[in-house]
DNA sequence: GTCAGTTAGTTAGCCTAACTAAGTATAATG
DNA sequence: CATTATACTTAGTTAGGCTAACTAACTGAC
């Protein structure tokens, strides 16, 4: 199955990054379209899935990784607090610190949310052999390594 | 190499997405940082991108592509054609439809920008050893193979 | 302890990009 | 030929991004 491996599947690294990019944009924009049903818009979602899987932190952290300025991230805690899906706590070291926590209703809320995108995404999968499908699990596996690399700060 | 094969990497589908899904996440806020360069803003960019791929089209086919609606894409398209990246013409067939190209300049700026991406990503893919980097872009094609099936309309 | 400077978050005001509703021009149809 | 359908535009609204300016709280140097 790997004969002359190296004739098609370029090891070279802009070639891969250029299949990786489209493979990427093409994954999330088909997965997208089961957001609507969970009533909240994407940036609500997103910044809702770190709050739930990264437990507690401040609303600035939330910013940085979210990749958006502080006055963004309060009005989207703003809407997610209204909609009883996270709350906000002063911090008990440094009462400046706005901690971001999920409720119960926000946990179930994305969980359900993610659970769509993912049998979404699986019904793709499902047209790749067993074969091909372990290969874009390692695949992803790898790359979730080599991105968590040189995390900017925790 | 695939010793035992499905101990770690699962092939269950749910898994590989959760993965996959994870995996094109990061992937994009990686490279995201890279377009701030261009000049233009995600929207106008991966409009242009579009029509520099997809050849001449339709303001409406655009608007699908791009999961918007009709003035959105107008917007859009207004836009780019002002800062000279795209040219409109009436369609000869059928004079309702307005038809997108893209000018040189227009090529030369998403060309640009996507190399800028790109070695971006590249860099990513360096810290994997070369049979990674093989799987990744192997897995990668596979998955856009299995994404292009299905599309809804041309 | 208090004052200067820094840091965390909020508020205000603006811009872009999304939407819906309604309008215009061209095609297609009975 | 009148009507209906289609492709796009215009008008107006909302969400989500930004910067600037502010308040509250922490930190260090007297």
């Amino acid at each position: 199955m790997t004969g002359k491996a190296t004739s098609r599947p370029s090891v070279e690294p802009l070639a891969v990054a250029d299949r990786l990019h489209s493979a990427a944009i093409r994954v999330l924009r088909r997965v997208r379209v089961a957001d609507e049903e969970s009533g909240l818009s994407a940036a609500r979602l997103s910044a809702l899935s770190v709050v739930v899987y990264g437990g507690p932190l401040p609303l600035g952290r939330l910013a940085e990784i979210e990749q958006v300025r502080a006055p963004t991230m309060t009005a989207l805690v703003r809407g997610l607090e209204s909609d009883g899906l996270v709350r906000r706590s002063a911090g008990r070291r440094d009462r400046r610190v706005v901690l971001v926590t999920a409720t119960a209703r926000g946990r179930r809320v994305l969980e359900q949310a993610r659970r769509r995108r993912l049998e979404l995404l699986a019904t793709v999968l499902e047209r790749l052999t067993p074969a091909e499908r372990r290969q874009v699990g390692a695949a992803a596996a790898a790359l979730l390594e080599a991105l968590s690399i040189e995390r900017p700060r925790a």
